[in-house]
DNA sequence: CTGAAAGCGCTTACAG
DNA sequence: CTGAAAGCGCTTACAG
């Protein structure tokens, strides 16, 4: 892997350089960007144009290594970046940072790094070592030995800024959190609320199957006193592709017997969702006639789909906004107390995928 | 912005804290991490421990200082971080180079700094500071001068390797080739096979109107003796969402009168296509009734949306996997020579978004 | 087998 | 108003 320089390879001007130019020492060179100290206009000048004429920009390792941390630095980690609402908030937060003037570059990797411990924490060291002025952590499934290089990193002078899926992250941040388990409960509510007592559960990915969302499923079948059913947990498979494991979802649930099979299924997200809608009118079903379900993001595929989709929303520009207010607060001194935390809840949007059990069901209930 | 290490900051041990430790010199260390220099096996081990113990890691500015390029470093650059095939391929290509060793941070911004040229360059020329061992510059519409960027990364020495749509970028390096000219090209040539002789056009997003798309659209038209129409050109308006501005279109078309509008629509991509069959049914017509429409990318809103899309394939896999194999060879050694260049196009699927002309319809035409 | 030291390209006290 | 020089934390010829 390694390379070393070829005589073809045509040098890069440095600071001496410049300063050979102008006639002067690297010191004014540098003061002279930087306005740390007072330069004459005329030596500025001079200063200046010898280096637009040698084309110099500063290296910035040897100005990392010179000041210590990266001062415009933040560092955005993630191990979702989707096709969702997990990149649309990198997007979001990069480009607030990049407005209020710091560079925010994404470290991620995809969905499969989360269950790749090794790679996960070598990730977060990387990012602790480069010492950037700030990272932030928007990602579920952070193993503890990556958040403890988070903490490393705070304690070295580090800002860390969290946004949270479901439950906070073990560490004393500014937290951003999404309550999972509320979007859950809202979904769930719902179908209850439209008389349905048999319902399913699923949500996409391996990770957590029985996590926030989980708990929150069960909080609202507990109020309802409907029991919880183990069979109709589905799983769907590891399957990349979301929508393909809501085609696998309603195969599953296709074959139970129609006596004995949900009426009404709580599906995360909107993309597997549809997915399972896809698939269970090619299977003769028809929704919500047959099965109501609810998906979760309210995201575009949840208009723009099969049918439109009752979902219960992901306040994705608002988590956003809180995290880069925090931040910004903590890196300009704004605010120097304790760590601070955001809770956010989505909202229901009711549209056609869902409707009141029919009758004949409830008499097939009782 | 500027902060200062506080005195509760911990310190982040460095190469002589070890050295200290184990009783060497730093050049001990260094040679007993890298293995450039034989060292005694006894020697190693106390350098090891010694590092475990402090929890030691080389402080990467000082290392890229040292050693000029950063060997292990590939820069992804790109203009559109998207909810479609530019995220993917940049995350199919980071997985890919993760897997050989090297590290690929995404340097990104969203669709809007593709307008923003001097964001763009300066972004660029961040990158070409940084030294990474090479860039990868995964964009449509990257401005000239962020281009000389790139030439001058690649005089330095830098490897270069470019994911272009429609037109090559145009500097001496390896180039992966998307023929979106092609593709609109076939999918304007199915429309017309199908005896669709008023043809209309869209591509979402404000730049390049009249790009390679419109020119494979213009192609097959030529081809058929079909007069081109501007005013079955679509704008839709400068709208981020992708499916919204197919909305737009959708009204714009319906405004028009029956005798006079098209009966086909080239529609790029999916997700607009999408968004505008859903309008059209709620403004009461139906497709492939009332309009055929072709869509591109054959993404997941092509199998899970409204209603199935006949589509172009965007082959986002092929082009990522060329892209890694021209760029390895280069990292590697294994190839030296001149700038290769490879081609991809996609394949049209057709589903049920596409139906021949209805009879009445070429009535109406003669 | 391993040290002592120069050098990478900056920044910033310390002088004048 | 600006210089001379130390220092940031590494790597790597040069010695022995």
């Amino acid at each position: 892997m390694r390379r070393t320089r070829t005589n073809t390879d045509k040098k890069v001007p440095t600071i001496t350089d410049v300063a050979a130019a102008a006639g002067v020492t690297t010191a004014t060179v540098s003061f002279a960007f930087s306005g740390k100290r007072f330069v004459a206009p005329e030596t500025r000048e001079l200063v200046l144009n010898a280096a637009r004429q040698l084309d110099y920009a500063p290296n910035p390792h040897a100005v990392r290594l010179a000041t210590g941390r990266v001062e415009d630095l933040i560092a955005l980690f993630t191990l979702t970046l989707d096709q969702g609402v997990g990149t649309e908030k990198l997007l979001l937060i990069q480009r607030a940072l990049y407005a209020a003037g710091y560079r925010a570059p994404i470290h991620g990797y995809d969905f499969h790094a989360a269950f790749n411990l090794p790679e996960q924490v070598s990730l977060m060291r990387d990012l602790r070592m480069q010492r950037p002025r700030g990272i932030v952590c928007a990602a579920a499934g952070v193993h503890p030995d990556a958040i403890e290089e988070l903490r490393r990193f705070a304690e070295e002078g580090g800002v860390v800024a969290c946004l949270c899926y479901g439950d906070p992250i073990q560490i004393e941040s500014d937290q951003v959190i999404f309550d999972e388990a509320d979007n859950t409960y809202q979904s769930t509510r719902h179908l209850l609320s439209l008389g349905h007592r048999r319902l399913g559960f699923y949500k996409v990915g391996l990770d957590r199957h029985y996590g926030p969302r989980y708990h929150g499923f069960r909080r609202a079948l507990c109020e309802y006193d409907v029991p919880y059913r183990e069979e109709w947990h589905f799983r769907g498979g590891d399957i990349a592709l979301q929508e393909e494991s809501g085609v696998v979802v309603a195969r599953e649930w296709a074959l139970m017997p129609v006596q004995d099979r949900p009426t009404g299924l709580c599906i995360v997200n909107d993309r597997t969702a549809q997915g399972f809608i896809v698939e269970a009118f090619r299977l003769g079903m028809s929704v919500p006639e047959d099965v109501s379900v609810v998906g979760h993001d309210d995201q575009p595929p949840a208009v723009f789909g099969r049918i439109p989709l009752t979902t219960v929303s992901h306040p994705v520009t608002a988590m956003v906004d809180s995290l880069v207010k925090l931040l910004t607060e903590r890196l300009e001194g704004v605010y120097d107390g304790p760590a601070r935390r955001i809770v956010h809840r989505g909202e229901l949007v009711i549209r056609a995928s869902t409707a009141p059990v029919s009758p004949e069901k409830k008499e097939a209930l009782s």
